[in-house]
DNA sequence: CGCAAAACTAGACGCGCGTAAAATTCAAAT
DNA sequence: ATTTGAATTTTACGCGCGTCTAGTTTTGCG
């Protein structure tokens, strides 16, 4: 049930003097339609016969009407508007994957609407509450995880359709969508054993994100599958100046000369661009090559990765595979009519990426 | 008339087993107060009387009722809404900057509506096709400069309040609020040529922004103002995928040879971040100090310049400043009627952020 | 060609709130 | 106590569209 809402026609008709129609009424009376056709017309194109279709769309051509949204989603017990909510809009990763998850949702004739919560969880609850104003039909949530309000978000799911990505809650919710960090952690962790020194482990201490402690736990099953000693390196920081945690605790570590390992595994590609800097700075090279004095390897292939000094071998993420499933699954639980009531965990493989680092 | 929307009631009453209420008519009748005078409140608290705006908000705790959006645009003739447009969101500097403007929006009882367009003209017109239907009060747009459809953006700032910032078009919206490039390259160059070679111009041939057009100019008169034959490296490459055309085009321009000088200049940082990624790559390195193949500069302090190898010397541009500023002159717009006929201009200056690459 | 199903039209009501006009009450000052 | 202007209440209408009912037309199909 696509509709296009009738964008496209949008465009034209302000090109042509056409004259201006106050409302539906009006329009009904010069495209010769009657106005509850119309209106099933606007909320749903398909749903009218296509020689009705044909004829209103002429009419769109001809005239200059688009209805009146805050009429149109007034008595509507759900709107078409569709709530993207997510942690950190400065973080590249989630602007990505925010826009590829609005495409799709516009594809299906849905209206995102983009909130990010700047770190704070209390912004994620505000966020909630001002997208029940909206009355969405649907809300995409990639939350705080740890530092969440879970009983509030909770509460939140069970008024309104909910799909979780990126971050899991446990049992909130109605699907969740994320990557499968047991793979993807494995896969570095067995890379960076095979090619030279084991790695030890790069993280903060309390991290916010459940993602991280996921990969804590699988690095350190991975390195007992093989045979070897975890050796974690938590460091202290708040918040989600990852970079700067990573260059400020980097830059510690190394003159402690704390380091267990040459080989650096980081919980995520953002804290490894704080630590890559850190080793710079330090007067230290990095690479795979002997004659380096690390190497360094993250986790994420964040945007920024392809340009660190080496370039930083990393693990990706799937996020255009995140980023459609999770828009599918929500459009899918609304058709539906949020009758599922099996709430599924979909969780995407990573795949190595070798650059100079590691 | 800063106006709070009542937001910080709704998480209390969350709280309590309070009883729902359907609409105003209703809360009227629970309160004791009148429904006009609600409808008064709602709009703006400090515009009924202070005794009553307590008995409002006692019963507001009591209660859980909170107007419908919808209905409450429909008549309205300006809603509360601003519209937030910029060129991409996955820039970090438009995702801060925006966000810093947000929080001003917030803090006036306006609700920001966050639009990116994705580095594409066309959606940047479907951005303010779609704010048209939510009738906003005024609209922040950092507009793509040279790609976008100058004559559509007219007639849409003729229509509705709108402030540029960023990026400037002619005569175009009631304001315009960016950086002066003229003052900050000047800054930079000038600090260039008096500790060391002088610097070549690093930026694309055919940029969309109008800022590197600036920059450009700024570059020649500073260095002819300094006796210095001016240098212009123009890179080929589209689209808003800075770094990598700083790294493909900055690979082919050291395998060349063509570099007119050790001291580049590059147009912005994230051409620099490229760059100096290919530099690194090509097994040559950048610092300030003797011994280096060159020396490295960009433009804007990009939240990602403190931490590339070496960390980058930049000018910053003062975007708290911008962000106020554009919306302080949005909000002084609004509250004028739109009567302004002025088009200011306001410039801010840049300064100088001295790391360790030039 | 005929007939049932599907799609349409006409008319009417309701949604929740903005807003106007007139009557009333209130707060502070004469 | 009286005045006075502002704030509030009462009453009423309108906004633009969703949606229901009943009646009419069109379509697909045998």
């Amino acid at each position: 049930m696509a509709s296009s809402l009738g964008l496209c026609h949008h465009q034209k008709k302000r090109l042509m003097s056409s004259r201006k129609i106050k409302n539906m009424e009006e329009f009904a009376a010069v495209s010769g339609i009657s106005r509850p056709t119309l209106s099933k017309f606007f909320n749903d194109p398909t749903s009218v016969r296509s020689s009705t279709r044909k004829r209103v769309e002429a009419a769109l051509d001809r005239y200059d009407y688009r209805p009146n949204l805050y009429a149109m989603n007034q008595n509507r017990r759900l709107t078409k508007n569709i709530g993207v909510v997510v942690p950190h809009l400065a973080d590249p990763f989630f602007a990505k994957i925010a826009r590829t998850i609005e495409e799709h949702i516009l594809r299906q004739g849905f209206r995102p609407v983009l909130l990010g919560s700047h770190g704070s969880p209390e912004m994620e609850l505000e966020n909630l509450e001002n997208l029940r104003m909206l009355k969405p039909a649907g809300v995409l949530l990639a939350a705080f995880g740890r530092s969440s309000d879970h009983a509030q978000i909770q509460t939140f799911t069970e008024e309104v359709p909910t799909v979780l990505f990126d971050a899991n809650i446990e049992k909130v919710g109605k699907a969740f969508i994320g990557s499968n960090n047991e793979q993807s952690v494995d896969l570095i962790v067995d890379y960076l054993c095979r090619t030279g020194e084991p790695p030890a482990f790069f993280e903060m201490k309390d991290p916010m994100n459940p993602n991280a402690y996921k990969r804590r736990a699988a690095y350190v099953r991975a390195m007992e599958r093989l045979g070897q000693t975890p050796h974690l390196i938590q460091v202290g920081g708040e918040g989600w100046e990852f970079e700067e945690i990573g260059f400020r605790e980097g830059t510690r570590v190394i003159r402690d000369r704390s380091l267990p390992s040459k080989t650096i595994l980081c919980s995520n590609d953002r804290l490894a661009i704080g630590l890559l800097s850190a080793i710079f700075e330090a007067g230290m090279s990095v690479g795979i090559e002997a004659g380096h004095d690390f190497r360094v390897a993250g986790h994420d292939d964040h945007p920024f990765s392809r340009f660190t000094c080496p370039r930083l071998t990393t693990v990706s993420q799937d996020y255009e595979a995140i980023a459609e499933k999770s828009a599918t699954t929500l459009l899918a639980l609304i058709e539906a009519d949020d009758s599922l009531d099996s709430r599924t965990e979909t969780l995407f493989d990573g795949k190595l990426v070798l650059r100079g680092s590691a």
